[in-house]
DNA sequence: ACCTCCCGCCATCGC
DNA sequence: GCGATGGCGGGAGGT
Protein backbone atom coordinates (compact mmCIF):
# COMPACT_ATOMS: atom_id res chain seq x y z
CA UNK A 1 0.00 0.00 0.00
CA UNK A 2 1.23 3.49 -0.02
CA UNK A 3 3.33 4.76 2.50
CA UNK A 4 1.60 4.42 6.03
CA UNK A 5 1.48 7.71 7.46
CA UNK A 6 2.78 7.39 11.37
CA UNK A 7 -0.33 8.58 12.92
CA UNK A 8 -2.09 5.67 14.01
CA UNK A 9 -0.42 3.34 15.41
CA UNK A 10 -1.64 1.13 12.38
CA UNK A 11 -4.63 -1.49 13.70
CA UNK A 12 -3.14 -4.51 12.27
CA UNK A 13 -5.76 -5.07 9.57
CA UNK A 14 -7.18 -8.18 11.50
CA UNK A 15 -3.76 -9.55 12.92
CA UNK A 16 -3.00 -10.25 16.62
CA UNK A 17 -4.66 -8.07 18.97
CA UNK A 18 -2.10 -5.73 18.76
CA UNK A 19 -1.43 -5.04 22.52
CA UNK A 20 -2.63 -2.05 23.09
CA UNK A 21 0.15 -0.24 24.04
CA UNK A 22 0.08 0.84 27.94
CA UNK A 23 -2.84 -0.04 29.64
CA UNK A 24 -5.23 1.58 28.05
CA UNK A 25 -6.16 4.32 30.00
CA UNK A 26 -9.73 4.86 31.35
CA UNK A 27 -11.47 7.28 28.71
CA UNK A 28 -12.71 3.45 27.73
CA UNK A 29 -13.47 2.59 24.54
CA UNK A 30 -16.85 3.89 23.07
CA UNK A 31 -18.42 2.64 20.07
CA UNK A 32 -19.49 5.69 19.27
CA UNK A 33 -15.56 6.78 18.02
CA UNK A 34 -15.82 3.54 15.75
CA UNK A 35 -18.95 4.13 14.39
CA UNK A 36 -19.85 3.81 10.29
CA UNK A 37 -21.04 6.97 10.39
CA UNK A 38 -17.87 8.60 12.26
CA UNK A 39 -15.90 6.59 9.78
CA UNK A 40 -17.94 7.33 6.91
CA UNK A 41 -17.04 10.94 7.74
CA UNK A 42 -14.06 11.01 8.40
CA UNK A 43 -13.66 9.28 4.72
CA UNK A 44 -15.81 12.08 3.46
CA UNK A 45 -13.50 14.95 5.31
CA UNK A 46 -10.61 12.90 3.97
CA UNK A 47 -10.95 12.83 0.47
CA UNK A 48 -13.75 15.78 -0.58
CA UNK A 49 -11.51 17.76 -1.69
CA UNK A 50 -10.22 19.53 -5.14
CA UNK A 51 -7.70 17.83 -6.46
CA UNK A 52 -9.27 14.23 -5.41
CA UNK A 53 -9.65 11.98 -7.89
CA UNK A 54 -8.88 8.71 -7.07
CA UNK A 55 -9.17 6.61 -3.69
CA UNK A 56 -7.26 3.69 -3.17
CA UNK A 57 -8.76 1.38 -0.67
CA UNK A 58 -5.42 0.30 0.86
CA UNK A 59 -4.53 3.83 1.42
CA UNK A 60 -7.92 4.68 3.10
CA UNK A 61 -7.74 2.07 4.94
CA UNK A 62 -4.67 2.65 6.36
CA UNK A 63 -5.11 6.53 6.99
CA UNK A 64 -8.57 6.22 8.85
CA UNK A 65 -7.20 3.59 10.75
CA UNK A 66 -9.59 1.12 10.15
CA UNK A 67 -9.49 -2.28 8.21
CA UNK A 68 -10.35 -3.10 5.27
CA UNK A 69 -13.41 -4.65 5.70
CA UNK A 70 -14.81 -1.29 6.90
CA UNK A 71 -13.61 0.25 4.26
CA UNK A 72 -15.98 -1.80 1.66
CA UNK A 73 -18.91 -0.71 4.03
CA UNK A 74 -18.77 2.84 3.14
CA UNK A 75 -17.58 2.40 -0.02
CA UNK A 76 -20.94 0.61 -1.25
CA UNK A 77 -23.37 3.09 0.16
CA UNK A 78 -21.23 6.27 -1.05
CA UNK A 79 -20.98 4.33 -4.35
CA UNK A 80 -24.99 3.73 -4.37
CA UNK A 81 -25.77 7.05 -3.99
CA UNK A 82 -23.06 8.62 -6.77
CA UNK A 83 -20.46 10.00 -4.57
CA UNK A 84 -17.89 7.35 -5.78
CA UNK A 85 -17.68 4.69 -8.52
CA UNK A 86 -15.71 1.56 -9.35
CA UNK A 87 -12.99 2.11 -11.16
CA UNK A 88 -10.44 -0.87 -10.68
CA UNK A 89 -9.36 -3.45 -8.02
CA UNK A 90 -8.96 -1.38 -4.83
CA UNK A 91 -9.69 1.80 -6.60
CA UNK A 92 -12.31 4.10 -6.60
CA UNK A 93 -13.13 7.73 -8.42
CA UNK A 94 -14.48 10.33 -6.40
CA UNK A 95 -17.67 11.75 -7.92
CA UNK A 96 -18.48 13.84 -5.03
CA UNK A 97 -21.59 15.49 -3.53
CA UNK A 98 -22.34 17.15 -6.65
CA UNK A 99 -22.98 13.79 -7.95
CA UNK A 100 -25.64 12.92 -5.48
CA UNK A 101 -28.92 14.58 -7.33
CA UNK A 102 -28.37 12.72 -10.46
CA UNK A 103 -27.85 9.41 -8.77
CA UNK A 104 -30.88 10.32 -6.32
CA UNK A 105 -32.56 11.46 -9.49
CA UNK A 106 -31.76 7.61 -11.38
CA UNK A 107 -33.10 6.24 -7.93
CA UNK A 108 -35.86 7.52 -8.67
CA UNK A 109 -36.77 7.30 -12.07
CA UNK A 110 -35.67 3.67 -11.57
CA UNK A 111 -37.81 3.37 -8.14
CA UNK A 112 -40.73 4.85 -10.20
CA UNK A 113 -39.87 2.63 -13.46
CA UNK A 114 -39.70 -0.21 -11.13
CA UNK A 115 -42.99 0.45 -9.41
CA UNK A 116 -41.56 1.17 -6.44
CA UNK A 117 -43.65 3.95 -4.55
CA UNK A 118 -46.63 5.79 -3.88
CA UNK A 119 -46.97 4.43 -0.70
CA UNK A 120 -48.15 6.37 1.78
CA UNK A 121 -46.48 6.59 4.85
CA UNK A 122 -49.82 5.37 6.94
CA UNK A 123 -50.82 2.71 4.98
CA UNK A 124 -49.46 -0.80 4.37
CA UNK A 125 -46.62 0.42 2.54
CA UNK A 126 -45.48 -3.47 1.24
CA UNK A 127 -48.63 -3.03 -0.27
CA UNK A 128 -47.92 -0.38 -2.64
CA UNK A 129 -44.23 -0.97 -2.68
CA UNK A 130 -43.64 -2.80 -5.46
CA UNK A 131 -40.02 -3.34 -4.57
CA UNK A 132 -37.73 -5.60 -6.07
CA UNK A 133 -37.27 -6.91 -2.27
CA UNK A 134 -37.24 -10.29 -2.45
CA UNK A 135 -36.47 -11.85 0.70
CA UNK A 136 -33.44 -14.38 0.30
CA UNK A 137 -34.13 -17.87 0.74
CA UNK A 138 -36.82 -17.98 -1.05
CA UNK A 139 -36.25 -15.30 -3.88
CA UNK A 140 -34.42 -17.54 -6.14
CA UNK A 141 -37.30 -15.55 -8.35
CA UNK A 142 -35.38 -12.12 -8.25
CA UNK A 143 -37.34 -10.00 -10.56
CA UNK A 144 -35.93 -9.14 -13.37
CA UNK A 145 -32.03 -9.10 -11.91
CA UNK A 146 -31.36 -6.46 -13.74
CA UNK A 147 -33.49 -3.53 -13.00
CA UNK A 148 -30.59 -1.79 -11.75
CA UNK A 149 -27.90 -2.70 -13.79
CA UNK A 150 -28.86 -1.21 -16.77
CA UNK A 151 -29.52 2.58 -15.46
CA UNK A 152 -27.76 4.27 -13.23
CA UNK A 153 -24.12 5.06 -14.76
CA UNK A 154 -22.40 5.03 -11.03
CA UNK A 155 -24.57 3.85 -9.38
CA UNK A 156 -24.12 0.23 -10.86
CA UNK A 157 -22.06 -2.99 -10.30
CA UNK A 158 -21.15 -4.60 -13.46
CA UNK A 159 -23.20 -6.47 -14.72
CA UNK A 160 -23.24 -9.80 -13.02
CA UNK A 161 -24.05 -13.87 -13.62
CA UNK A 162 -27.58 -14.88 -12.56
CA UNK A 163 -25.79 -16.31 -10.10
CA UNK A 164 -23.74 -13.69 -8.83
CA UNK A 165 -26.44 -11.97 -8.86
CA UNK A 166 -27.71 -13.63 -6.08
CA UNK A 167 -25.16 -12.17 -4.40
CA UNK A 168 -25.93 -8.56 -5.70
CA UNK A 169 -29.39 -9.08 -4.31
CA UNK A 170 -28.82 -8.94 -0.83
CA UNK A 171 -25.04 -6.50 -1.03
CA UNK A 172 -25.31 -3.49 0.91
CA UNK A 173 -25.25 -1.46 -1.95
CA UNK A 174 -28.45 -3.08 -3.65
CA UNK A 175 -30.45 -2.56 0.08
CA UNK A 176 -29.00 0.90 0.03
CA UNK A 177 -30.71 2.00 -3.10
CA UNK A 178 -33.72 0.34 -2.20
CA UNK A 179 -33.56 2.47 1.02
CA UNK A 180 -33.35 5.46 -0.92
CA UNK A 181 -35.87 5.23 -2.87
CA UNK A 182 -38.06 4.60 -0.99
CA UNK A 183 -37.92 8.12 0.17
CA UNK A 184 -36.81 9.37 -3.29
CA UNK A 185 -39.94 7.57 -4.70
CA UNK A 186 -42.30 8.37 -2.31
CA UNK A 187 -43.85 11.47 -0.80
CA UNK A 188 -43.24 10.27 2.80
CA UNK A 189 -40.92 11.73 4.58
CA UNK A 190 -40.16 9.52 7.36
CA UNK A 191 -40.31 5.76 7.51
CA UNK A 192 -39.84 3.73 10.74
CA UNK A 193 -37.11 1.26 10.84
CA UNK A 194 -39.70 -1.79 10.77
CA UNK A 195 -40.82 -0.07 7.97
CA UNK A 196 -38.17 0.07 6.00
CA UNK A 197 -37.16 -3.19 6.66
CA UNK A 198 -40.33 -4.94 5.78
CA UNK A 199 -40.56 -3.06 2.75
CA UNK A 200 -37.11 -3.81 2.06
CA UNK A 201 -37.34 -7.53 3.02
CA UNK A 202 -40.47 -7.90 2.07
CA UNK A 203 -42.34 -9.87 5.84
CA UNK A 204 -39.53 -10.80 7.11
CA UNK A 205 -40.81 -14.50 7.96
CA UNK A 206 -37.86 -15.39 9.33
CA UNK A 207 -36.73 -13.20 12.49
CA UNK A 208 -33.57 -13.96 11.77
CA UNK A 209 -33.55 -12.50 8.39
CA UNK A 210 -35.06 -10.00 9.46
CA UNK A 211 -32.30 -8.94 12.21
CA UNK A 212 -29.66 -9.51 9.92
CA UNK A 213 -31.73 -6.89 7.62
CA UNK A 214 -32.25 -4.38 10.23
CA UNK A 215 -28.31 -4.75 11.02
CA UNK A 216 -27.93 -3.60 7.66
CA UNK A 217 -30.37 -1.07 7.50
CA UNK A 218 -28.61 -0.22 10.51
CA UNK A 219 -24.72 0.10 8.73
CA UNK A 220 -27.05 2.39 5.54
CA UNK A 221 -28.80 4.85 7.84
CA UNK A 222 -25.48 5.18 9.91
CA UNK A 223 -23.64 6.79 6.86
CA UNK A 224 -26.44 8.05 5.56
CA UNK A 225 -26.84 9.92 8.11
CA UNK A 226 -23.48 11.12 8.74
CA UNK A 227 -23.87 12.61 5.11
CA UNK A 228 -27.42 14.22 6.12
CA UNK A 229 -29.23 12.22 3.25
CA UNK A 230 -31.73 11.05 5.95
CA UNK A 231 -31.50 12.14 9.61
CA UNK A 232 -32.18 9.15 12.88
CA UNK A 233 -35.13 9.89 14.75
CA UNK A 234 -38.27 8.34 15.79
CA UNK A 235 -42.15 8.22 15.41
CA UNK A 236 -43.98 10.57 17.07
CA UNK A 237 -46.05 7.87 18.55
CA UNK A 238 -44.70 4.67 19.19
CA UNK A 239 -41.16 6.06 19.68
CA UNK A 240 -40.39 3.77 17.33
CA UNK A 241 -36.54 3.94 15.42
CA UNK A 242 -37.32 5.99 12.39
CA UNK A 243 -35.48 7.65 9.31
CA UNK A 244 -36.37 11.31 8.23
CA UNK A 245 -34.92 12.00 4.58
CA UNK A 246 -33.25 15.09 4.59
CA UNK A 247 -32.34 14.42 1.33
CA UNK A 248 -31.35 17.60 -1.21
CA UNK A 249 -32.34 20.30 1.12
CA UNK A 250 -31.63 20.76 4.61
CA UNK A 251 -32.70 19.79 7.62
CA UNK A 252 -34.91 22.21 9.60
CA UNK A 253 -33.87 21.70 12.85
CA UNK A 254 -30.73 21.13 14.23
CA UNK A 255 -30.65 17.50 15.51
CA UNK A 256 -29.33 17.65 18.85
CA UNK A 257 -26.28 16.49 18.88
CA UNK A 258 -27.10 15.05 22.39
CA UNK A 259 -28.93 12.24 21.07
CA UNK A 260 -28.14 9.01 21.80
CA UNK A 261 -25.74 8.78 18.58
CA UNK A 262 -24.83 11.73 16.82
CA UNK A 263 -22.57 10.92 13.74
CA UNK A 264 -20.01 13.27 12.30
CA UNK A 265 -19.24 14.41 15.65
CA UNK A 266 -16.31 12.90 16.94
CA UNK A 267 -13.44 12.48 14.91
CA UNK A 268 -11.71 8.87 13.98
CA UNK A 269 -12.04 5.52 14.08
CA UNK A 270 -8.63 5.11 15.48
CA UNK A 271 -7.77 2.10 17.85
CA UNK A 272 -8.59 -1.31 16.46
CA UNK A 273 -10.20 -3.66 18.75
CA UNK A 274 -13.38 -3.86 20.26
CA UNK A 275 -12.58 -3.22 24.06
CA UNK A 276 -10.08 -1.25 23.24
CA UNK A 277 -8.57 2.33 22.63
CA UNK A 278 -5.63 3.28 21.57
CA UNK A 279 -4.04 5.36 24.49
CA UNK A 280 -1.83 6.96 22.50
CA UNK A 281 -4.08 8.39 20.15
CA UNK A 282 -7.26 7.92 21.52
CA UNK A 283 -6.06 9.78 24.80
CA UNK A 284 -4.72 12.68 22.25
CA UNK A 285 -7.89 12.64 20.57
CA UNK A 286 -9.78 12.74 24.23
CA UNK A 287 -8.09 15.54 25.05
CA UNK A 288 -8.51 17.81 22.20
CA UNK A 289 -11.69 16.91 21.82
CA UNK A 290 -11.65 15.77 18.70
CA UNK A 291 -15.12 16.63 18.98
CA UNK A 292 -17.00 18.37 16.12
CA UNK A 293 -14.54 18.70 13.50
CA UNK A 294 -17.01 17.41 10.99
CA UNK A 295 -20.39 18.20 12.30
CA UNK A 296 -19.21 21.41 14.03
CA UNK A 297 -17.34 22.41 10.64
CA UNK A 298 -20.63 21.69 8.89
CA UNK A 299 -22.60 23.33 11.40
CA UNK A 300 -20.17 26.86 11.55
CA UNK A 301 -20.27 26.73 8.00
CA UNK A 302 -23.34 27.16 7.72
CA UNK A 303 -22.98 30.56 8.90
CA UNK A 304 -20.19 31.40 6.50
CA UNK A 305 -22.66 30.09 4.12
CA UNK A 306 -25.43 32.17 4.77
CA UNK A 307 -22.92 34.93 3.90
CA UNK A 308 -22.87 33.07 0.77
CA UNK A 309 -25.58 35.34 -0.07
CA UNK A 310 -25.11 33.81 -3.61
CA UNK A 311 -28.35 31.96 -4.19
CA UNK A 312 -27.11 28.93 -3.46
CA UNK A 313 -28.52 26.04 -1.73
CA UNK A 314 -27.36 23.77 0.10
CA UNK A 315 -26.81 19.92 0.09
CA UNK A 316 -26.50 16.76 2.30
CA UNK A 317 -24.40 19.43 4.12
CA UNK A 318 -27.25 22.37 4.42
CA UNK A 319 -26.83 23.93 6.98
CA UNK A 320 -28.97 24.04 9.64
CA UNK A 321 -29.56 27.52 10.19
CA UNK A 322 -30.90 27.94 6.20
CA UNK A 323 -32.66 24.97 5.62
CA UNK A 324 -35.24 26.68 8.36
CA UNK A 325 -37.32 27.66 5.18
CA UNK A 326 -40.49 25.63 5.42
CA UNK A 327 -40.61 25.96 8.81
CA UNK A 328 -44.23 25.04 7.87
CA UNK A 329 -45.20 22.57 10.41
CA UNK A 330 -47.11 20.20 8.28
CA UNK A 331 -44.47 19.69 5.27
CA UNK A 332 -44.29 17.27 3.51
CA UNK A 333 -41.11 18.49 2.25
CA UNK A 334 -41.15 16.28 -0.96
CA UNK A 335 -41.12 18.07 -3.98
CA UNK A 336 -38.05 16.16 -5.78
CA UNK A 337 -39.11 16.90 -9.08
CA UNK A 338 -38.49 20.62 -8.37
CA UNK A 339 -35.86 19.97 -5.70
CA UNK A 340 -33.89 17.92 -8.28
CA UNK A 341 -33.93 21.02 -11.03
CA UNK A 342 -33.27 23.16 -8.97
CA UNK A 343 -30.43 21.94 -6.73
CA UNK A 344 -28.93 20.02 -9.61
CA UNK A 345 -27.28 23.29 -10.92
CA UNK A 346 -26.31 24.88 -7.98
CA UNK A 347 -24.25 21.87 -6.41
CA UNK A 348 -21.82 22.42 -8.20
CA UNK A 349 -20.79 26.20 -6.99
CA UNK A 350 -17.96 27.76 -5.25
CA UNK A 351 -19.65 28.10 -1.96
CA UNK A 352 -19.72 24.65 -1.44
CA UNK A 353 -16.43 23.78 -2.14
CA UNK A 354 -15.51 27.10 0.03
CA UNK A 355 -17.41 25.11 2.79
CA UNK A 356 -15.44 21.57 2.49
CA UNK A 357 -12.46 23.20 2.13
CA UNK A 358 -12.86 24.69 5.28
CA UNK A 359 -14.39 21.66 6.96
CA UNK A 360 -11.28 19.48 5.83
CA UNK A 361 -8.78 22.53 6.83
CA UNK A 362 -10.33 21.62 9.93
CA UNK A 363 -9.47 17.68 9.67
CA UNK A 364 -6.03 18.30 8.61
CA UNK A 365 -5.35 20.49 11.29
CA UNK A 366 -6.25 18.26 13.81
CA UNK A 367 -4.51 15.26 12.20
CA UNK A 368 -1.42 16.60 11.85
CA UNK A 369 -1.49 17.63 15.35
CA UNK A 370 -2.62 14.70 16.77
CA UNK A 371 -1.31 12.46 14.22
CA UNK A 372 1.97 13.05 14.09
CA UNK A 373 2.76 16.34 11.94
CA UNK A 374 2.85 14.94 8.86
CA UNK A 375 0.64 16.25 6.13
CA UNK A 376 -2.02 14.81 4.68
CA UNK A 377 -1.44 13.19 1.19
CA UNK A 378 -4.12 12.29 -1.06
CA UNK A 379 -3.48 9.44 -3.12
C1' DA B 1 -33.95 -6.60 28.65
C1' DC B 2 -33.96 -4.65 24.42
C1' DC B 3 -31.79 -1.82 20.93
C1' DT B 4 -27.67 -0.72 18.13
C1' DC B 5 -24.33 -2.09 15.36
C1' DC B 6 -19.05 -3.24 15.54
C1' DC B 7 -16.17 -6.92 14.38
C1' DG B 8 -14.18 -10.34 11.89
C1' DC B 9 -15.08 -15.12 10.11
C1' DC B 10 -15.40 -17.11 5.93
C1' DA B 11 -17.89 -17.76 1.37
C1' DT B 12 -17.38 -15.77 -3.22
C1' DC B 13 -15.49 -13.56 -6.82
C1' DG B 14 -12.03 -12.42 -10.29
C1' DC B 15 -7.68 -13.12 -11.82
C1' DG C 1 -4.05 -20.64 -5.39
C1' DC C 2 -4.54 -16.08 -3.94
C1' DG C 3 -5.94 -11.58 -2.88
C1' DA C 4 -10.09 -8.69 -3.08
C1' DT C 5 -14.89 -8.37 -1.80
C1' DG C 6 -18.49 -8.32 1.12
C1' DG C 7 -22.55 -11.33 3.37
C1' DC C 8 -23.58 -12.40 7.69
C1' DG C 9 -24.65 -12.90 12.50
C1' DG C 10 -22.42 -13.32 17.21
C1' DG C 11 -22.18 -10.77 20.85
C1' DA C 12 -20.85 -6.53 23.33
C1' DG C 13 -21.70 -1.58 24.23
C1' DG C 14 -25.57 1.63 24.97
C1' DT C 15 -29.96 2.97 26.93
Amino acid sequence: MAAPPPPPPAPAQSSAPAPTGPSARNHGYSRKQKSLGLLCSNFLGLYNRDGVTSIGLDDAASRLGVERRRIYDIVNVLESVGVLARKAKNQYSWKGFKAIPNALQELREEGLRENICNFDGNEDPKASLGLQISDDEDDVERCGSQQTENSSPNLNIKPMNPKSDNRREKSLALLTQNFVKLFVCSTVEMISLDEAAKLLLGDAHNASVMRTKVRRIYDIANVLSSMNLIEKTHTSDTRKPAFKWLGLRGKEEVPQETKKRAFGTDITNVSSKRGKVDSSIGGKLDGQKQKGLVGEADRSNLEDSKDGSKSYQFGPFAPVTIARAGTGSTRKVHDWEKLTSTYRPQYQNQALKDLFSHYTEAWKTWYSEVAGKNPIRIS
